[in-house]
DNA sequence: CCCTTCGATAGGTGTCCACCTACGATTGGG
DNA sequence: CCCAATCGTAGGTGGACACCTATCGAAGGG
C-alpha cells in the first residue's frame, strides 16, 4: 500500500534523502543502545583521525555550534571517552584527548556503522557499493 | 577547515546521510518560499500520480499519521490546492481531490525540485546521475 | 435500534537539531 | 595595567517531525 509516487522517486534527491534518513535512523537506534550518539561518533572520529582538537577546533571541524560540542564533550568526558585538559599555554582553551575507552567506544561505532551498512546496501554488489561510493563522495565534496 | 573525518566519510552511509539532508534542507527552504513545505509536495505528487484518494489512504500511501494528515490537508484547502468532499457513499470519509492550483503548485515545486537535484548532481555527469539513480533505486526499493 | 467500529480532527507530548545569549575566566595589545 | 577580545559553558528558543488521545459524526451488524 505505501507505494510511493513515481513524480518523487524519479528524483535522485528524493531517494538520497529518504535512504540517508533511514541509515542514520538506523545507526542512531543502535547507538542509542550503548547509550551512544551520532555526534559522539563524529567526535571519537575526528580525533582519532587528526589527532586532540581544541574544543572550538573540533566545533570547527564538524560544523558544530561551539555550545554543543561542550554538551556532547560533557557526555563523553562524563563517561571516560575523552579527556579535556587546559592547555597550559592558554588557559582558556581545552584540548580533548580521546581515551583509551574512547578509542573502543569508536571500534564499537564502527562496527555498528558497517553493520547498518551491510545490510541498507544488501541489494547491491561489491562493484555496485564500490562506484556508488566513488560517485557520492564526488557529490559530497562538490557541494 | 571543516576537514571531514576520513573514519566517516569512507562509509557511504554517512554520505548518502549528509547529501540526502542538505538535498532536502535547500528544497524545504526553497518551498518555504512559495509557502509551502514538502509534505505539501508529496500529497499533490500523490494525487497526480494515482488520482483522487480518501484521506486515510492519501496517509497509508505516504506512510504518515492521520491526524498529521489532517494538518497538512487543512493547509492545501486553504491555499485552494485540493478540494474537500465527503464520500456521499460513505459520509466518514473524505476524498481528496487536486485543484488547477494545486497541480500549477505541483509544477512549481518539480521546478523546485529539479533545480536543487541539478545544483546537487552537479559534479556528475549525465550518464553518471542516470547511473546514481539506479543505484539508489534498487537500494531504495530493497531495504 | 442500539452499540460497536470507523474516519477525520483538535490538541497535546516528546525528541532531535541547530541556533543564540549571557556569563565567568583568561589572554594579550596598547 | 586596563580593556577588548576569546574560550568554554549554562540555559533557553524555535522549528521540524512523528507520535498519541479524546471527541464527534457517521455507518452498519446483530
Amino acid at each position: 500500500m505505501p507505494d510511493t509516487p513515481p513524480t518523487l522517486t524519479v528524483l535522485t534527491t528524493y531517494l538520497l534523502s529518504q535512504v540517508g534518513r533511514s541509515a542514520r535512523a538506523t545507526l542512531a537506534a543502535r547507538l542509542a543502545d550503548r547509550d551512544a550518539r551520532l555526534w559522539h561518533f563524529a567526535v571519537l572520529a575526528a580525533l582519532a583521525d587528526f589527532g586532540p582538537h581544541t574544543q572550538r577546533d573540533l566545533a570547527a571541524r564538524l560544523s558544530i555550534h561551539p555550545s554543543d560540542m561542550a554538551k556532547v564533550l560533557e557526555d563523553l568526558t562524563t563517561s571516560g571517552q575523552v579527556a579535556r585538559d587546559r592547555d597550559p599555554a592558554d588557559r582558556r582553551r581545552v584540548v580533548v584527548t580521546p581515551t583509551r575507552v574512547g578509542t573502543k567506544a569508536l571500534a564499537a561505532h564502527l562496527a555498528d556503522a558497517t553493520a547498518v551498512q551491510d545490510a541498507v546496501l544488501a541489494p547491491l554488489t561489491a562493484d555496485e557499493r564500490e562506484l556508488l561510493h566513488r560517485l557520492l563522495l564526488r557529490v559530497h565534496d562538490g557541494g
